[in-house]
DNA sequence: AGAAGATAGCTTTTT
DNA sequence: GCTATCTTCT
């Protein structure tokens, strides 16, 4: 270890003697490398033991980089160390003592399908309204709940009384089907070391240093659970940087990197301010956009680093030609033999993903993107899973649910209402009342067949004697799935079939190189996450800004630049939000290393009609001497200055005094066109013609509607 | 029971 | 423009 290769605060950050320390750590300061040296330091100077020392980071992959850097430096040694994200740890302590807390060690993990499924049928069995309670709202109030470790009951004051019903008996089925969501692996910990002294002691003994990565996106429970862990010897180091807070919506609470001093009385403060990753011009560019927001750690980010290229900001007309433009200019930069795994595209939302795949796509350059539809979310793969969790949890009723019927088995609406009657009556589990009916033969004969199949296939499958890898095989073979998917032949059913044939090569993989059991793969997938799944090879990537925290590119390109976009039109109503989105802005802009483009496009499709935006009011945060601004003319799009976020008129009823978009009409000067917006208050409707562009009319003098 | 057709709601971000 | 869910028809 050479800590000759640090500058000096990060060598400070290295040597400190104990916590409680905050490292605050500017966008590319080195803070990895920073953190792998302490560590290292820790067990090879100071003799710590490796298993003594818990790391949490924000993503698996986040755990794997440091540990793979760490083993350069410690060898084998490097394994032993506690490494890996709040859940993945809560689950290592979980599964060892679940019977302490009324679980079984195979317990499985809810996602936030699973999560909505269960609400929705505590409201169906409760006889509730699903109009009044939508699984999706609930659901969310049940998080944020738990995230803000704020006690149901207290919160829901406030609330109908139905919805403590609903939580309750959400509560209770995940119990009884053996199950926990996100929330609660970390909720049950806490649980777990708050019941049981001795355990807890034991860990807080165990543990010599405590230190936490991203701490500016831990919430309140996490901040509760590192609190349990070290507030008696204060050996706890946190890092992070709080401008780079981006998920305030998912319940990361600000306040515990802002007042850490408040919370810890001594705890030291170490800044890392100079930045190695950026040139001055787009590290400069920055500092600007941020410096609006009012609720910051002061920090003065600076870099050696050249001066760089200006902030290419291109201002297109569309969202087609904005990805043209981008397409082309990395075209360009590919004839510079810039390689493809140094550019990335960021964006607000998925949705604007869209436009540029198709231009990557038709050019022929190789582009990976990260999120959207998940490889784990395809149905196909979510059924396949489906049987697997209930053939290790027979208590599992979603996933019995889901799949009872998948292929068809002659199980339907009534069925289902017969089985679940049956099993609130003799409170047994959905499968278990199923196999207690078919041993009585308490099924109409059409629907017996079907279920006496379903239970042996779920029956043949015995977790002790075969291998996950069997196992899969033979539930993809024998439920008649493929067969299934096979029997209608189309495009989408035979990738269907690749998928799962993924699936099952993935499981294979698991089986021969990590362990064997079935119990052990279900346990690991659902905390499998997209940023881990990004590889390294030769291809541009594209990915949300969220995805993009922690990583680098030289050539950034950030499109969607649109007001309403980022900032989200969901936050302009309070400041916090708004200070959130300009963070977000922040993050992305640092991802770059030597270029930066941020592009916008007047024109966008959205919801499946055009939409007009303006540009992000950030861009004004951005000095106009740091910028090389691009606009392309499209002298009819000057008009459309005004915001235009409305809803889409759903309605097809004929309506004299109404326009709908997309409706086809007739002007007697520009001929015939197609209605791409329209404003009920204003009276103003934009219309594309095909003849003589986009134009802006008063409904005065407005066209007449095409009979179709 | 199951297929085909109709409709609502979505698009902020994810461990 | 997409999909999950509801409705209607066979």
């Amino acid at each position: 270890m050479n800590l000759q290769l640090l500058n000096e605060r990060q060598r400070e950050a290295v040597l400190a003697e104990k916590g409680p320390l905050l490292i605050l750590a500017g966008a590319g300061s080195g803070k990895t490398k920073t953190l792998t040296t302490r560590i290292a330091y820790l067990v090879e100077e100071r003799g710590f033991l490796p298993d003594s020392i818990l790391a949490i980071t924000f993503t698996n992959k986040a755990a794997k980089e440091m540990k793979k850097r760490l083993r350069l430096e410690l060898g084998l040694d490097a394994n032993k160390i506690w490494m890996g994200t709040f859940h993945s740890f809560a689950l290592r302590i979980l599964r060892l003592h679940a019977e302490k807390i009324g679980y079984t060690p195979n317990f499985i993990i809810y996602d936030s399908y699973d999560q909505k499924q269960l609400v929705k049928s505590c409201i169906e069995e409760l006889g509730l309204s699903s109009d009044y309670y939508p699984s999706a709202s609930v659901k969310s109030i049940i998080n944020n709940c738990k995230s803000k470790m704020i006690r149901f009951d207290e919160y829901s004051k406030y609330l109908d009384k139905d919805y403590i019903d609903i939580y309750e008996l959400y509560e209770k089925k995940l119990r009884s089907s053996d199950s926990m969501d996100f929330d609660n692996i970390i909720l049950n910990l806490v649980k777990l070391f708050e019941d049981n002294k001795d355990i807890l002691n034991y860990y807080v003994d165990k543990f010599s240093e405590v230190l936490v990565d991203e701490y500016q996106d831990t919430n309140r429970l996490q901040y509760h659970l590192v609190n349990l862990l070290t507030k008696k010897k204060g050996n706890l180091v946190v890092v992070g940087d709080d401008n780079q807070s981006i998920y305030g919506w998912r319940g990361a609470d600000i306040r515990n990197i802002m007042e850490f001093k408040k919370d810890y009385k001594k705890a030291n403060i170490i800044k890392l301010e100079q930045n190695y990753r950026s040139t001055k011009r787009i590290l400069a560019a920055a500092n600007e956009l941020i410096s609006n927001n009012k609720n910051q750690h002061k920090k003065e980010l600076w870099t050696d680093l050249d001066e760089g290229d200006k902030v290419v900001y291109y201002d297109a007309s569309s969202d087609r030609e904005e990805a043209r433009y981008v397409v082309k200019t990395i075209r360009k930069e590919i004839s510079k033999r810039t390689r493809l795994e140094d550019i990335a595209i960021l964006y607000r939302t998925h949705s604007i993903s869209r436009v540029f795949e198709e231009a990557l796509r038709k050019e022929g350059i190789d582009y990976q993107i990260i999120g959207g539809q998940k490889f784990y979310d395809r149905k196909e793969i979510k059924d396949i899973l489906a049987y697997l969790r209930l053939i290790v949890n027979n208590k599992d009723d979603i996933s019995f649910l889901r799949v009872v019927n998948e292929p068809k088995r002659a199980i339907g609406k009534t069925t289902i209402e017969k089985i679940t009657n049956y099993s609130l009556e003799h409170d047994i589990s959905l499968f278990e009342a199923l196999e207690l009916m078919v041993e009585n033969a308490e099924l109409p004969k059409k629907s017996l067949a079907g279920a006496s199949e379903f239970v042996s296939i779920i029956k043949a499958c015995d977790t002790d004697e075969l291998d996950a890898y069997d196992i899969v095989s033979r539930v993809v073979n024998s439920s008649g799935y493929i067969a299934m998917l096979e029997a209608k032949k189309s495009i989408e059913n035979s990738t269907r079939i690749d998928n799962i044939s993924e699936l099952v090569s993935d499981i294979k993989l698991f089986t021969s190189e990590e362990s064997s059991t079935l119990e052990d793969y279900i346990a690991n997938v659902s905390l499998i996450s997209d940023v881990d799944t990004i590889d390294e090879s030769k291809a541009i990537t594209l990915m949300t800004i969220h995805s993009a925290k922690g990583l680098e590119y030289k050539i950034v390109f950030l499109v969607g630049f649109d007001d309403n976009i980022i900032p989200s039109y969901q936050s302009k109503d309070s400041s916090t939000k708004l200070e959130e989105e300009r963070r977000l802005c922040y993050v992305a802009m640092t991802r770059a290393m030597k270029k930066l483009y941020i592009t916008r496009a007047k024109r966008r499709m959205k919801f499946g009609s055009l939409m007009y935006h303006s540009p992000s009011e950030f861009i004004s945060e951005i000095p106009v001497d740091l910028l090389d601004e691009i606009n392309v003319p499209e002298s009819l799009d000057r008009e459309f200055g005004f915001n235009s976020y409305q809803k889409q008129l759903q309605s097809k009823e004929k309506n004299e005094n109404k326009y709908y978009v997309s409706q086809t009409v007739r002007h007697d000067k520009f001929g015939l066109g197609k209605v791409v917006s329209y404003h009920d208050e204003t009276k103003i409707i934009v219309i594309a013609f095909e003849e003589g562009g986009v134009k802006k009319l008063h409904v005065d003098f407005a066209p007449i509607i095409v009979e179709d």
